[in-house]
DNA sequence: CGATAAACCGAACAGTGTTAGGTTAACTCA
DNA sequence: TGAGTTAACCTAACACTGTTCGGTTTATCG
């Protein structure tokens, strides 16, 4: 196929199928072949578009940064900013759970990323924390947003109770099920949070 | 070469040189051709030893967390014992920073993890939480451990202070280099970790 | 001494990201 | 309208990846 009348690839486009096989088969289940195949193209075609498959993903990561809302501090109580946009920063990892490894792999230098920190950065320290404090604080935020996000902990546990009942013996009890584990990740991170803002 | 005298590969050599190659190239820089060319061997060879990569960083993995201490608890003080064991299973992570993505990408479900998470657990549940609130308050401590030993954050910064300047008013100062940048993520680490249990 | 098993090797397979060079259609401008 | 350029796709290939198969030699055991 040479030149088709209207274009079938588009960065937008790109991203999006990206996206969607990440979301759906993992982030090993997209190759450049077939991402290319989901567009109903070959994967050199992509090139066109596509400087590299890191940048694809850097790209990918970005427009998922861009939802995370930091409004929160505008009211003037940094606490309740901070909670704000902890919990949009992790709403907005954990609705695409499958791109967060390279999102944590990745260096923090992002565009979308560093812009939000400059913001909480800011209310910190206009709240009277020195600059270092500030930034210690917004990395204990980060740690948090993303150690929750990562969600290697309670959802990752086997489906089969017997996997664990005897040998672990705390361990063995219904609340660290699959079925319940959404529920309580959410409330982990929410009792993380609370707590460490409550411990400044 | 046919069989040697003297076996040229163990479990035990292949692992110590497999995690010398990934804390010294980084987990991308680990192939079965590089580690096989390290040991003076064909690639192939590996597998009458190894069972996958997989399975091969597995039990990298395994070895470092089970050097994680989590005897603080024997004393009684359940914040003491949070706080030594969150240091142990940190320091853990921090002396091989280039498995922990991978570390953090599997399954929870990792012998050694859950060794520790149990005991852990166990803890707090002697010391009055309710066994939800001790998974929860676990999680937690997990979060601040990973996303710290992500340090994704400070030390992920670029070293030119140029690229912040201007660009984001509050992000241009020289805390953020990397020159001090593994004391400031140990100092945010602890910082979060001691709001967190202070807060709890 | 003979048989077996261990330890390594060479070659291959299917898959990866990426590049080079080719083909054709759409657009631009005289 | 017609020529030239560019955009968008293609095929083919390269160098790599993890992994397996079958072969070869040597150590070890009965």
């Amino acid at each position: 196929m040479p030149r088709p009348s209207t274009p079938l690839l588009s960065p937008d486009r790109i991203r999006s199928v990206a996206l969607a096989i990440i979301d759906r088969d993992g982030l090993d289940g997209l190759s450049m072949r077939r991402l290319a195949a989901e567009l109903g193209v070959q994967a050199a075609s992509l090139y066109g578009h596509v400087k590299t498959k890191d940048a694809l993903l850097n790209d990918v990561a970005a427009a998922i940064l861009a939802t995370i809302d930091v409004s929160g501090f505008a009211s003037g109580d940094w606490r309740a900013g901070l909670v704000q946009c902890a919990r949009s920063y992790r709403e907005a990892l954990a609705s695409h759970p499958n791109i967060v490894p390279f999102l944590a792999y990745g260096p923090a230098g992002r565009e979308e990323s560093l812009k939000r920190l400059d913001v909480m950065h800011g209310a910190l320290v206009d709240a009277g924390w020195s600059r270092r404090e500030a930034t210690m604080i917004a990395a204990g935020v980060m740690y948090i947003v993303f150690g929750s996000a990562l969600s290697s902990f309670s959802s990752g546990f086997s489906s089969d109770p017997a996997a664990y009942s005897g040998r672990y013996p705390h361990l063995d009890r219904a609340h660290l099920l699959p079925g319940v584990a959404r529920e309580l990740d959410r409330d982990s991170f929410e009792l993380a949070l609370a707590a460490f803002v409550r411990g400044l």
